[in-house]
DNA sequence: TATTGTTAGTTACAAAATCAACTACTACGC
DNA sequence: GCGTAGTAGTTGATTTTGTAACTAACAATA
């Protein structure tokens, strides 16, 4: 009789850790990121949170909290709690819906503006920089692929 | 006069949050771990803090806290928390140095081996499920983009 | 117009991450 | 040896996140 009917041990030793994609997004992800956080943080105070906000905000204009995380796929509480600290340091105003009186659109200030429009021309330039080590092929696979695992359709 | 002499709207607007690399790989990073937590969190009671020691320790053996910080690049009050609670639950034993009283090595336990052993077999499956998505050639080059970024050596 | 269900957004409390200070120890310079 | 500086790892205080329960408002139905 054979003593082991489960695949050998060598084949699953030819799988390392190491390549695991989750492991491997993870750190790119956070080596990618930390240069551009200490620009958010350093220069508005900003949490990655509220960084996330603008961006939205200021790529697709007025807004209501609910859009928001559905595009940003953030959980409401983060939202509501990103809001509030941008609304308190006056980069958006918060309105009623004069027809619906639960929700509330968003606008950023001119001061919101400001910080939208240099916080993404350091984000353009970021990104080229990380991009420089690729061909504009690879980059273009590369976002692909990752829009593909992230699951932005 | 011209009234603008900075860089016109339009060559501002192409930029994409989407498309934000960082973005991008949080939003890859996020998504593709959370079917695998969820294995390590119900099945071992495990934090990731925790399921990512165990995975160093199981990939490279006997290690320190300081080493294990470095190479998951995680702070050593992370890495001190996660080898606590291993070391609770019997997956990992430490011993001091007999040399330099401050350091400890810490070994997995014929547990923590088991549990490293399964969670790594799941990980190779959630992997190849993940990488089914592409071409054998696209995840190559996705891995290497991904160490590049990561600052892998 | 009461009843039930649903939605937008907030709040409360627990879990976790972060940052600074701390203990115990080693190593260097004198 | 003695003082100073540096290192491995821990602890505590503060901040941030996650989960659930909550408020206020609308909508459908009877």
């Amino acid at each position: 009789m054979t003593e082991n009917l489960t695949k050998p041990d060598a084949a699953e030793d030819d799988f390392e850790l190491a390549n695991f994609l989750p492991f491997l997004l993870n750190q790119a992800a956070e080596e990618s990121s930390l240069a551009f956080q200490n620009v958010y943080k350093n220069r508005y105070g900003m949490l990655r949170t509220e960084w996330r906000v603008l961006f939205h905000m200021g790529m697709y204009g007025q807004m209501t909290a609910k859009e928001i995380g559905q595009r940003a796929k953030m959980h409401k509480t983060k939202v509501s709690r990103a809001v509030q600290r941008l609304a308190e340091r006056r980069f958006l105003i918060r309105t009623r819906d004069a027809q619906d009186r639960r929700v509330e659109h968003l606008d950023l200030t001119p001061a919101g503006e400001a910080a939208y429009r240099d916080l993404r021309s350091v984000a353009r330039d970021y990104d080229v920089k990380l991009a420089r080590h690729f061909t504009s092929g690879e980059v273009a696979l590369l976002r692909a692929m990752l829009r593909q695992l992230a699951g932005i359709r």
